[in-house]
DNA sequence: TGACAATATGGTAGCGCTACCATATTGTCA
DNA sequence: TGACAATATGGTAGCGCTACCATATTGTCA
């Protein structure tokens, strides 16, 4: 009898002993019916069934080199935008053998490296990263991986491997263009917490309005705090208080744009008659406001089911012709920036 | 030469030749350094520093037939509700040695039960799982693993091991109270796809308003549809239109309650003078809404945090007198059913 | 029909750890 | 100081798979 006690489950070699072939050819047949006689393989599963043999995904992948793991860095578990692409994500490997593994940077570059370390040591398959703002450590941990790694949210100038997102500049500016063009010309920025993208966003609008000689900063309020719809009523508030002739607001995101039209109807302050406003995300939320307020529409169920669907190209030895997706995006315009 | 080839990565066999010690020393002095004398955990530590090691879950996992990994079944992604909690898990697991592995069981106890096993299969440390409704075979398979089980959410008779949460019931019956207190009698319910919580709290308000005999279907609008602001706008409407005279609305979440309240905006209803609005789970916009929204506050990141906190005791061999925890709810009335 | 290729199956060793036991070293007490 | 216990360290085998190679069986063609 041997010493040392096994789970009590069924194994590869009970599975094997049970259908009277070597473990071996059970593994194949998991793996690959094809390769397996049809005589044996109606074997192997009814000995399968019997035994309820469930293939232990650990010793798999020790034995293999390769775990059947994607692993997913997000910034944040409780922002609901991350949350749409973990959903289409996990829909996405539901079929086939891969797990997903989810990691919180909550924001820290330096979490994020650290989490990236603890990843590589399981061989996951293949890794997905928000944003291009990686540090450089942990490029390098990404690019010796070796793996299928997809930037997600943003496009930009130098992927690691591939990515899939939408330029946050050309979305600000669209922003900005909607509004002059519905009449808007004292535009204000409320936003929260930064991350790169808002940053990124923020600037793109800075230099346009620059560019265009109307840009004043009193009208740019922002906070370190993390983005909130009772932010959206304090930065609202603050900016009347500072700018009262501001005529719309951009919004870092849709929360800090219902906060800010919550303000508007405490105040008595019309909207899109004295305040244009404009969210971003397009959360389902914004369509049913009243007024309905106006946002950039960001697929971001589309960006998961695309960066696995790359991945899986990849494990299945496809080449892509294709490494960087721009999934675009989409001005949803509404009732709160709707002049003429 | 070996033939296979290994992860190219440094093993703990590397770090033992390299301190010069057995490669079971440094497995010893990796979970715990007092079993391991100064001098050795010195040379150990600065090898495993050199070879920058990091050891790899799965082989020891494997080897120790237990892993590392807390697997948390929940019935969305997407829903902010769980969300929280998730976070909650993952910041309480951050500096123990366990990793977190989130199956979505999208409402369905097939998937569930499905998912379950797949879990089972890699020995996980512990397992939580949302609510009390687990199919029959769910049960045998958790009561088997012989590990912590936590039910989170919901309370109930039975625990299959641990659980941490509320009585839906009796917030239920809050809700009904305190809309009864500020003075409103045709109080109706909105409600859309409902799992098994909120149908607990929908067959408490019916019971609750039949027992002082006023309770009318007609006041009792749902839908097959997920919960959505856009839905609750849509199912205000639909009361507003069967039953013109109710004076308030218990909602299932607040998704749907901020709907409502959107709807009674549009039709130029006032809040709370012709129309009550209460939600449930107290999210972060039902303070910053105008009129602010009454919502019954549950402590969902606590939930998460107790959970854990009960299996890491569990884990570390101390038994646990308190099996089940009520976190407990708060109703937090604000100026949607403020009429007194 | 024989030579060879293609297909099907299996044995062995190894992936990187730790459980289990053995042994060497140190400490304690009469 | 010797006997024994306590402490520190290590060797070996095994966790449950699959890579790699070997061999048996079948098919194909001149």
């Amino acid at each position: 009898m041997g010493k040392r006690k096994g789970s009590g489950r069924a194994t590869i070699t009970d599975v094997a002993e049970h259908a009277g072939v070597g473990a071996i050819t059970v593994s194949r047949m998991m793996r690959d019916p094809s390769k397996v006689s049809e005589k044996l393989r109606i074997r192997i599963e009814k000995s399968i069934k019997e035994l309820q043999y469930i293939p232990d995904p650990k010793a798999r992948a020790l034995a293999s080199g390769r775990a059947d793991v994607i692993g997913v860095l997000i910034p944040s578990l409780s922002n609901i935008i991350f949350a749409d692409t973990l959903r289409a994500i996990h829909d996405s490997t539901q079929n086939t053998p891969y797990q997903v593994l989810i990691g919180n940077t909550r924001y820290d570059a330096q979490e994020e490296n650290h989490l990236l370390s603890l990843f590589l040591a399981q061989n996951p398959a293949a890794l997905i990263v928000v944003g291009i703002d990686q540090s450089d450590n942990s490029i390098n941990l990404l690019k010796e991986a070796n793996i299928p790694v997809v930037q997600i949210y943003e496009i930009g100038p130098d992927p690691i491997d591939m990515s899939v997102g939408l330029s946050h500049i050309a979305a600000s500016e669209t922003m900005v263009e909607h509004l002059l063009n519905q009449g808007f010309c004292k535009i204000g920025y409320l936003a929260a917490r930064l991350d790169p993208r808002m940053e990124r966003r923020l600037e793109a609008y800075r230099t346009k309005l620059n560019s265009l000689e109307i840009f004043e900063p009193k009208r740019v309020v922002l906070t370190n705090k993390a983005s909130s719809v009772n932010i959206g009523r304090k930065l609202m508030r603050q900016l009347i208080d500072c700018a009262p002739d501001t005529d719309a607001v951009i919004c870092a995101n849709d929360d800090i744009a219902l906060g800010a039209l919550f303000e508007c109807l405490a105040q008595g302050i019309s909207v899109p008659e004295q305040m244009g406003i404009i969210g971003f995300n397009d959360l389902e939320m914004m369509q049913a406001a009243y007024p309905s307020l106006t946002s950039i529409r960001t697929d971001r169920y589309k960006i998961g089911t695309l960066a696995v669907d790359k991945i899986l190209q990849r494990l299945n030895g496809d080449e892509t012709d294709q490494k960087q997706i721009d999934t675009g995006f989409e001005l949803i315009q509404r009732d709160s920036t709707s002049r003429r």
